[in-house]
DNA sequence: TGTACATCAGTGAACGCGCGTTCACTGATGTAC
DNA sequence: TGTACATCAGTGAACGCGCGTTCACTGATGTAC
């Protein structure tokens, strides 16, 4: 059958929206063409034209995901949001019941990491925009160690974010995410003034 | 054949070892039964003897990769190691650069939250203890918030490495890593009088 | 305006392969006599 | 002390199944005449 121009496109983004959702849900590799296909009422031939190869999509589907994630980030800031805002959006009930329309950070992390290398920068690029953005909120935005801070804040966001969603009881994931946001803040918001003396030592 | 007394219960430890290392390596749904088998030099029809499933092995690696950490933390604390000592030995480039013999939490936390609940139950078990021995460390040990603040600073830990291993540049994983002990020795040391004041109106 | 044809998104069966799991079998050694 | 046998850890082929991928085919619609 020949279908109304713009079909294959919209077609295309469709599987797109639910290889995100399965591959958040499932796991990259416990994720399978032939599920995602099928969750998108298209039967599993009907991929290749529209993807190269299953890690094409892992590579399209994590940069939509990212690109999402940014865009969201950013438009809270013009809407006023600040960095508190931002961490309480991020490790809240909401998103740790959602794994599949939250943070790909939280969910796929340590499996990025073992992708090929074209798919790693793909994070990699979107990661670096991420906590650009994010450290664009800290109080001393622009100064020389508010990017690795920033990176601090958000490596304690996605490893809160993933031990609350480990955990079985609910009230105890919760004492994690709040804890969590406690030391977020400390970590944004306090003074930096005090620094370690003893770290000299043990670094040498 | 017939083989000397022990040497079945050794067979089992070491498949459980050669496990523990492909599952870190190549998460738990990547690693196959035949590969772990044949690394350990057997045949794949050897390993029912040994295990019930694909489940109890996961849930019997994790058990005995977090106990094994957990002895070594503790080690370290009888031979006078502090929490400082503690997150150096975790947030560096050795440990970086061995996820198949490090930390379970870095290599497999979200694949963790997708397994079945008695494998969750296990890994709570293991967490719960070590986070316990990590507080255990903090200045003030045995407060009411000690527990959440060291389950922070593992989140911090986690996060860290988990984005240290997914960069391709290694000098930049190490800034990454470098960030990790800052905001994890700020979490540590720095004075907690500071509270927040905003966040009140927005968690209510 | 009506007809014939080319297009091409999607179908569904098949490819080789590896998965987790089962099972009849092997054969060196400990044990019984 | 020497022989026959029971034991049982490990072998390796096979089970059904789902994986990623390929491909000959379908058939409704846009286009050309």
């Amino acid at each position: 059958m020949r279908f109304e121009k713009g079909h294959k496109a919209a077609t295309r983004q469709h599987i797109l929206e639910v290889a995100s959702k399965s591959f958040r849900r499932d796991g990259v590799s416990a994720a399978g063409i032939a599920g995602i296909m099928s969750e998108a009422g298209l039967t599993n031939g009907a991929f290749y034209p529209h993807f190269a190869s299953k890690e094409a999509l892992v590579r399209e589907a994590l940069a939509s995901i990212l690109a999402d994630q940014q865009r969201r980030l950013e438009e809270d800031q013009r809407t006023g949001m600040d960095l508190e805002g931002a961490i309480l959006r991020y490790l809240n009930r909401a998103h740790l019941e959602a794994p599949a329309c939250g943070c790909p950070s939280a969910t796929l992390l340590p499996e990025i990491a073992r992708q090929p290398l074209a798919t790693r920068q793909t994070y990699e690029e979107g990661l670096r925009s991420y906590v650009s953005a994010l450290a664009a909120l800290l109080p001393d935005a622009g100064s020389a160690t508010s990017g690795r801070r920033a990176m601090a804040i958000f490596a304690l966001m996605v490893g809160t974010l993933q031990l609350a969603r480990a955990v079985s009881n609910v009230a105890e994931a919760e004492q994690i995410l709040e804890g969590g946001v406690e030391a977020a803040l400390r970590l944004a918001y306090a003074p930096s003034t005090q620094r370690r003396q003893k770290s000299a030592k043990r670094t040498a």
